[in-house]
DNA sequence: AATACGGGGTT
DNA sequence: AACCCAGTATT
C-alpha cells in the first residue's frame, strides 16, 4: 500500500471527528445501500429523515421487492430524481429472485444490478462487506484534485478513472469502508467546494500540493455549465369542495409517472383557459387568476400561470385512467405530488380542500 | 462526451 | 442567481 502514512493519519482523523449519521449506526447491506442511493447528488440534511421513514415502512430487501410503486414513490417524494427508487426496486426485485434475497457482495456484481454505478456499488462493497475499493464520489474528487493539484475537468470521466487509480492504491485494507467515509467527511466538513477550505484542520494539509503552493482554491477545475431553457406552462387547480383534479405524468422523462395539477403548454389567458377547459369537456362555475409560480430544476425552468377552477360535482365525473379527484387524505396520504407544484398545494383552493 | 434527471441549502 | 450535493442512465 502507497503512502501508509498518509492512510493512518486519515484514519486517526475519521476516529476523531466522523459524522454521527444514521446509516452508521447498523451499516447492514441494505442499509448502506438505501443511504447511498438517498444520498446521490442529495445532501446528508435532506436525507435523514426519508432514510428513517423509509426503513420504518420497508425494512428490509423483502419488503422493498413486495412494495406497490405507490408505496415506495410517497416514501421518495421530496427527493427528486425518482428513477433512483424504481431501479433500486428493480434491483430488489432481482435480488430476491435470483440471489436467494441476499446482497451480491463484490463490487464487480453490484454494479450490474439497476440505479447502482460504480461509486455506489464501491461504496456498499467498502461499507457493508469490506472490501477495498475507493468509492470515488464528488468528494473524493475534489480531495484528489486539491492534493494532486490536478488541472484536469473534473467531471470528465477519464479524470474520476485517474482519482479512482489514485485511492486503489492507498485504500486502506483493513478498515476500506472507514476510508472511503473518511475521505467524504473530509470533504464536506474541511475541504469545502467553495470559501476557503479549513486546511487548518485537515490532516493531509502537509501533503496537500493545492495547499503547500497556497492554490486551494484553483482546485478543483470545474467546466461552465450549460445554460436551462426557460418553459411557460398553465395550471389547473380544478376541484369542488372536497377533491382536486389530478393527472398521472407519462412514464418516460421528467418527473416520469407522478401526479400533478392538470395543465397545458405555454400562457394562457383566462378566457381562453376557460374555453380550454370547455373544450375538454369541463364547466367550470368560478375561476380566478393565481399568484404565478417558478420552479428551478437543474436543466429546465417552469413559469407556471395557475387557474383555480371550481368545477361542481367533480368526484362524481368519470375520468380518463390517468386522471383522479382526489380528496386531502388522497394527497397527503397516496398520490406523490412533486415539489414543482408546492406553490399550488399551498392555495387557498387546496388548503380549503375538506 | 453531453445531456436528462429534483430538490433544496449556501453563497 | 449561480453553485453544489455520498451519481446513474441514456443518447
Amino acid at each position: 500500500m502507497k503512502d501508509q502514512k498518509e492512510t493512518e493519519q486519515l484514519l486517526s482523523w475519521y476516529d476523531a471527528r466522523r459524522r454521527i449519521l444514521p446509516w452508521r449506526e447498523e451499516p447492514t447491506p441494505y442499509h448502506v445501500w438505501l443511504s447511498e442511493i438517498m444520498l446521490q447528488q442529495t445532501r446528508v440534511e435532506a436525507v435523514r429523515e426519508h432514510y428513517a421513514r423509509f426503513l420504518r415502512e420497508l425494512p428490509d430487501i423483502h419488503a422493498l421487492a413486495s412494495a406497490d410503486e405507490d408505496c415506495y414513490l410517497k416514501l421518495w417524494e421530496g427527493l427528486g430524481y425518482y428513477s433512483r427508487i424504481r431501479n433500486m426496486h428493480k434491483a430488489a426485485v432481482e435480488i430476491e429472485e435470483r440471489c436467494g434475497g441476499e446482497m451480491p457482495k463484490t463490487a464487480e456484481e453490484l454494479v450490474r444490478l439497476p440505479g447502482i454505478g460504480e461509486y455506489t456499488a464501491a461504496a456498499i462493497a467498502s461499507i457493508a462487506f469490506g472490501q477495498p475499493v475507493p468509492s470515488v464520489d464528488g468528494n473524493l474528487l475534489r480531495v484528489w484534485a486539491r492534493k494532486t493539484a490536478s488541472a484536469d475537468n473534473i467531471k470528465a470521466p477519464a479524470t474520476v478513472k485517474s482519482a479512482r487509480a489514485y485511492y486503489a492504491e492507498r485504500i486502506s485494507r483493513t478498515r476500506p469502508g472507514d476510508y472511503n467515509q473518511a475521505l467524504m467527511d473530509l470533504g464536506a466538513t474541511v475541504c469545502l467546494p467553495k470559501g476557503q477550505p479549513d486546511c487548518d484542520r485537515c490532516p493531509w494539509s502537509r501533503c496537500c500540493s493545492a495547499h503547500l503552493d497556497g492554490r486551494e482554491l484553483d482546485f478543483p477545475v470545474v467546466p461552465a455549465k450549460a445554460s436551462r431553457r426557460v418553459e411557460k406552462r398553465t395550471v389547473f387547480i380544478i376541484h369542488d369542495s372536497s377533491h382536486v383534479l389530478l393527472h398521472r405524468r407519462g412514464d418516460k422523462g421528467l418527473l416520469a409517472g407522478l401526479w400533478e395539477f392538470p395543465g397545458t403548454e405555454g400562457v394562457l389567458t383566462k378566457s381562453s383557459a376557460v374555453q380550454f377547459l370547455q373544450e375538454h369537456g369541463l364547466k367550470p362555475t368560478e375561476i380566478r387568476k393565481l399568484p404565478p409560480a417558478k420552479h428551478v430544476f437543474s436543466h429546465v425552468e417552469w413559469r407556471m400561470t395557475g387557474y383555480d377552477v371550481f368545477a361542481d360535482g367533480l368526484s362524481a365525473l368519470p375520468l380518463p385512467e390517468d386522471y383522479a379527484a382526489a380528496s386531502r387524505t388522497d394527497l397527503e396520504e397516496i398520490y406523490t405530488v412533486p415539489s414543482a407544484f408546492a406553490a399550488f398545494l399551498n392555495s387557498e383552493a387546496i388548503r380549503s380542500l375538506l
